[in-house]
DNA sequence: TCTTAACCGAGACGGTACGTCCGGTCTTTTT
DNA sequence: AAAAAGACCGGACGTACCGTCTCGGTTAAGA
């Protein structure tokens, strides 16, 4: 069951260079993070690298992987609205101010120029994401709290979408307000859009601020 | 009185670096455009180009801006709806089709690893943007359409952001569907969440798919 | 005696270029002299070096016979050994320590990569040197103390070639050993070669170190 | 034990680069040899050029000893009198015109511009080169030609301080007549300083007639 | 037990692009 | 007309990484 060599690859050095690549785009940041730096940091040779991964961003991917595996369920608060919250502001943590946000970011925005990325991305991480996002409009189809023939994807895109609209376009914190109007809407069917002090729905702490500063957009 | 320099800057020069960049970000893609590429395209000096500008990203904020010139005005259809469906009918059309919307899918991509250029485009380019998104909302303020204490930016994110979404994330294509869902969301109160069959509503030949294939997110 | 035109050459202009040569080259070392920094250091546009001098060595010509000007006459001791010996010691401080010096080297030195330049030091500089180095013999000559039919030429070469030779090329510092065997071998007819402690022959206190340490050869 | 890296570096870009500079300086003319044109004539990255060697001159330097590994050892004529006009025969054609003697006319013009070449020449090149012009010397010495007490460094320097003198800066050939009076000036003790004609040495085929002449003091 | 094949570290290699410097030419404005 | 200012094209500089390629050493399956 090994793979064709003698006596397999190095999980030392896998997990050493995941290590590092994800630490070095922690310290450095994405744009000056180097194969070679990757290696150095790690203690590895360059060539065991290129052996296992085809550039910087196949080794982000992996170690972005790595990290999502502490895949915490979120617990059934028992109502959509209160449910469809507490993952917003999960997701909003995870976007803006977790080290792996910090990764998916920088994907992300790498993909816009390498379409095999782009490709790698929407197969193998936006599914787990976009399975993290159906969750509480699952749960609320099952208790019927939603119409039966209610299309959860596009739902969900149109609740998430504009999280990740001001995360990776805009660069503006993710408000309450924009949480609550969000919620708002897809619990009562429409979207809460009078201003802030006149929105009397449910409110949260969450609207962190970015952790790295300006490096949004 | 004058700016230090007898002629300043050569306008010839400026206009064939923005042109060039311009070209080979649709040429070859913005991954491979080179400075030393930009300079021999244009018959510039590659000193011409960094006594001007500080990075290749800088060179294409400036030739986005050019492109951006052309600033059509969006007819007056008369009723919110219909204004809005024909503006994100054409913001589609700028993203996921046209050249200076793959300029500014580079240059959203970069920004995730650019503080400074994360900083430029929020300070100069998406202002200009924005002002386009909310004129569909400021006629229909006018108009009563509105409630007097509606938030036109928070509305805004809730329409265009699952279309940035969808372009810079997901990768998906736009599709009718959700921009009928976005729109009677957004002029009835409630986003619109049935499947695509079971929506009569208003519908548009938009849909049309990226044209460089893959290179979404 | 200007040439020809309304307000004529700024001498002020060719002064200070002139100068600021000079200066550069005793200040930072002929090989990271530039003519941009000449112009700086002198307050003058690239221009007008260009339009007066065709390179930086064609400046330092200018700026070495502009030195030369302070041609002191040799004093005439009565006796060609004495005559030449002062000449000698004279020869040795202009090449190993004065400022003109340091010009003067790094001019035969560009020549072996400057065959203009070498025209024009063989055209002007070199027959003011030689006209210098001939005094001794020619007094000589006058008085009776030379054969009739001697080739000063030629005898000159065999005097200061062993100097030139030692500063330019071996760097090594130009002994009164070597200058007393030079000054008694052309006087008695035939070179002073034995060893320093038994040469009993006129001694002088030339032997100066070079002043800028290891630059010679 | 090893010297951490475990084969060393490459034999062929080594010498492919001393033979693409000799050729380079035959061919152009050291001023316009650069360390591009180096690596591209030679087929090898600029950055193994910069791995093992500090400038161009660095590389000249090797390449010029390299070129000197064809000692050829100089036949005993039997006498001071014709080794050493042997032994300088070959003097100026290495000089004058050898491909590797050019080499040797660059380097010699560089070190007045940069000291570290020059204790690099005076400390690998010129050593062997004095060992060359010792040899006539040292024989004479051994045949009991010489003075017990002679300084045969200074009396090298004497004999072929002239002959750089000409070829580095007057630019005049070495004559035969110059040659003539250099060796009868060492083997008899004097410099010959007549006109060629007047010279009962030992004979080139130069000389042009003029009156005959007498003994000088 | 002894080969031996695949892994590993190290790092030299041919390349490409970087960002800087300077050479020479040009144009504009001032003196 | 010359000078100051400085932008311009060109091209070499020396550096940083890229991705490929030996090397010599190590390790574990299989002979």
């Amino acid at each position: 069951m090994h793979r064709g060599n003698r006596h397999g690859r190095s999980e030392t050095a896998r997990e050493a260079v995941l290590q590092a690549a994800d630490d070095l785009v922690a310290e450095i940041g994405y744009a000056k993070v180097t194969i070679e730096g990757i290696a150095a940091r790690a203690g590895v040779a360059k060539q065991t690298i290129y052996r296992w991964w085809r550039s910087k961003t196949d080794i982000l991917v992996d170690a972005f992987a790595a990290d999502s595996v502490q895949e915490l369920t979120l617990p059934d608060t028992g109502a959509f609205h209160t449910d469809l919250r507490a993952h917003l502001d999960e997701l909003v943590r995870f976007l803006e101010v977790s080290d792996s946000g910090a990764v998916f970011r920088a994907l992300a925005g790498q993909a816009q120029h390498d379409p095999e990325l782009a490709a790698r991305l929407r197969a193998e991480v936006l599914p787990r994401l976009r399975a993290r996002d159906r969750v509480p409009f699952d749960r609320a189809a099952a208790r019927g709290e939603l119409p039966a023939d209610a299309d959860v994807d596009l739902l969900v895109d149109q609740v998430v979408g504009p999280i990740h609209f001001r995360v990776l376009v805009t660069g503006e914190p993710v408000t309450p307000a924009l949480l609550d109007a969000l919620v708002t809407g897809a619990a009562r069917g429409r979207p809460e859009a009078r201003t802030a002090a006149g929105t009397p729905g449910p409110r949260s702490g969450t609207g962190v601020g970015r952790s790295g500063g300006g490096e949004g957009c």
